[in-house]
Order: structure tokens, then sequence, then C-alpha cells
DNA sequence: TATTGTTATACTCTATAACTATA
DNA sequence: TATAGTTATAGAGTATAACAATA
């Protein structure tokens, strides 16, 4: 004792209409991170070891460019962040035969079964997150979320280059 | 031309039950940061310091460390926020009377004034987000964020020192 | 002895600039 | 000349450790 009160009295600051929207997906995303952190631990680079894995176990075979692009991150960052995948044998770079420029990067067997696993162990993290919270509004939100993000990511160009790339390509 | 196909084709991973959140969530979470940097360009460490006035315009008086934990930040990172944006006059440090060792953050009649304007410009930054998003969609999606992390918030003790400190405080 | 706040320092992550190899 | 990828380096942001003041 020693405070007359509570630090903080939480949650978001305009209860009203929720201006406080940063705040809010701060909070959710850093639990997010927490929650996962043990399930990627042993996965260079963690979540974003784990998100290029997802992108590949989809069945593309992105440029390292397209890659950062994807994720928002420099292509300065990729080199090290592949090198260490390829190190641990998940992936693997295939200079592409119309470009000898371009390094396409290709899931391997082991990266394939790696992410199967690391698939359902993230379902689990996820669940525990939200152990709290109603499965319905759970649902809903994570569709939403997942609904908005594709909205933006193909709206906002500045963020998202990777459809630049493909305007151009397609020109 | 020179790929044979796009770089990317975009969204998250998982269609069928989004374990992809943690994508989501950094897209939508990093595309409101870009958004909003220009309304907060003005505000000493820009969105963090309106994450304080926030906190402050609600009527509290917390002290640097309960700020610290509800902005998930570690303590020896309030020094030098809470330095600039007293030096902005938008706050104050108020020794606490009843402990000597606490400060009491309260904001000024100017810091209130600037958090008026900065609430409105906020608002219209995060309609400008959602552009593309059906208004039923958003709302829905920013009312659910700031439940869910409501509830995360006071789930994860881990996450959220500041219930601790209440409970410590209740005993 | 424990806690708030502070300072100094080291570490991680990210971006900027300059280079190479291809086109 | 322009682009994909790489490397080296500098910068921002963050955390760790040690300290002062107070309880």
């Amino acid at each position: 004792m020693g405070a007359e009160d509570g630090e903080c009295s939480g949650g978001p600051t305009d209860g009203a209409f929720g201006t406080d929207l940063g705040w809010s997906l701060g909070v959710i995303l850093r639990a997010w991170h927490q929650q996962v952190e043990r399930v990627v631990a042993d996965v260079p680079h963690g979540t974003r070891g784990y998100q290029i894995l997802s992108v590949l176990g989809r069945g593309d075979s992105p440029t390292q460019k397209g890659l950062a692009e994807h994720l928002s991150i420099d292509k300065t960052v990729m080199p090290y962040v592949i090198d260490a995948l390829e190190d641990a044998r998940l992936l693997a770079r295939k200079v592409d035969a119309a470009d000898r420029r371009v390094r396409r990067i290709v899931i391997t067997p082991r990266g394939r079964r790696v992410l199967g696993e690391l698939t359902t162990r993230m379902r689990t993290a996820e669940q525990a997150l939200f152990d709290d919270v109603p499965a319905s509004l759970r649902e809903s939100f994570v569709t939403q979320a997942a609904q908005i993000a594709t909205t933006i990511h193909r709206a906002h160009p500045a963020l998202n280059p990777c459809i630049a790339v493909q305007d151009a390509l397609s020109e």
C-alpha cells in the first residue's frame, strides 16, 4: 500500500468508438508473440521464420524481394534470415533459369514436415491465448483480422510493393 | 516480365481457420502506424507519446511504473519519454506526498488541448486506414479488438504487471 | 531489505549505402 | 541504365545492471 489507487484503470482509452486501436492491436500482437515464442523456439528467427515457411507451404516459390515485401521488411534483412533457414535445411535457394539474378525460394521436404508440426502447435498456442475469450468472439475476430489485413495489404501499395510488382509484371 | 508468376499470392496462410493471426495483426498494426505517423509527428515519441496522453486524459495520475506496465515497456524506457513530454509541457511529474519515491504523472492544460486535437485527427486517420473496408466490418473489428485486448491484458499477469500491482495493493 | 526512479551500457533489430552479377 | 541480391555499417529501440532516494 502507499498508492491510494490503482496505477492504471486498464483497457483502451476511448470506449465510445475505440480510437485506441493501436493500443488494442499492440496488446494482442505482443501477447500472441509471447504465446507462440516457445512453439517457434527452434525455428531460426522465430515467428519470422515460421511466416516464411507458411508462405512457401502454400506452394509459392517467391523471390527474396517478393518475400521481403510480403513480410513488410527491407530486402537487406533477407539474406541472413534465408541463410539461417537454409542452414537448417528448411528451404533452399534456386537460381531462376529465366533470370539468373533471381533466387527462387523453395521449401524442402524437411521444411514441409516441420511446417506441419508448427501449424498444429500454433493452433494450440492461439487457443491458449484466447482462453478467456468466448469462442464465437475469437473466431469472428480472427476471420475479420484476416479479411481486413488482406484488404489493407492490397489497398496500400506503399505498404505492399508486392502488388506493385504484380502490376508491373502484367503490363 | 522475367518472372513467370507473381512474387507472392498475398493474404494470410491458412484460410481455413486463420492460423496466421500474427501476419494479419502485423499488417494491420504496421498500416495503422504508417497511417497515423503524420498525425503524431509533432508529439515526442509519436504514437507512444500519444498513448501516454490518452491514459492521462482519462483522468488517471499513474506512476511511471504503472504507465510502463500499461504500455508493456520496461521501466527504464520511461525517464527519457517522460522527459521529452515534460519538456514539451504536455505533462508534469508530481511527487506523491504519501510516498515520496513515487512520481505521479499529470496532464497539463496544454497537454489536454493537444490531446483533443490529436483524438480528432486520429479518428480521421483511422477512417482513411479502413477506406476500403466496409463500415460495419470496421466497427465490429475495432470493438472486438478492444474487448479482446482488455481481456488478455487482464488475464496475462506476465504481460500485465499492472494488475499484479493492484492485487498486491488490495492485500 | 524492498521499491521507485534514474543512469550508463550493451544488445537486437532495422535501415542506409555501396558493391556484384546479371539484364 | 536498371534490378536482385549481398555486405558492411550506422541508427533506433530495447533491455540489463548498477545506483540514489525513500519506504
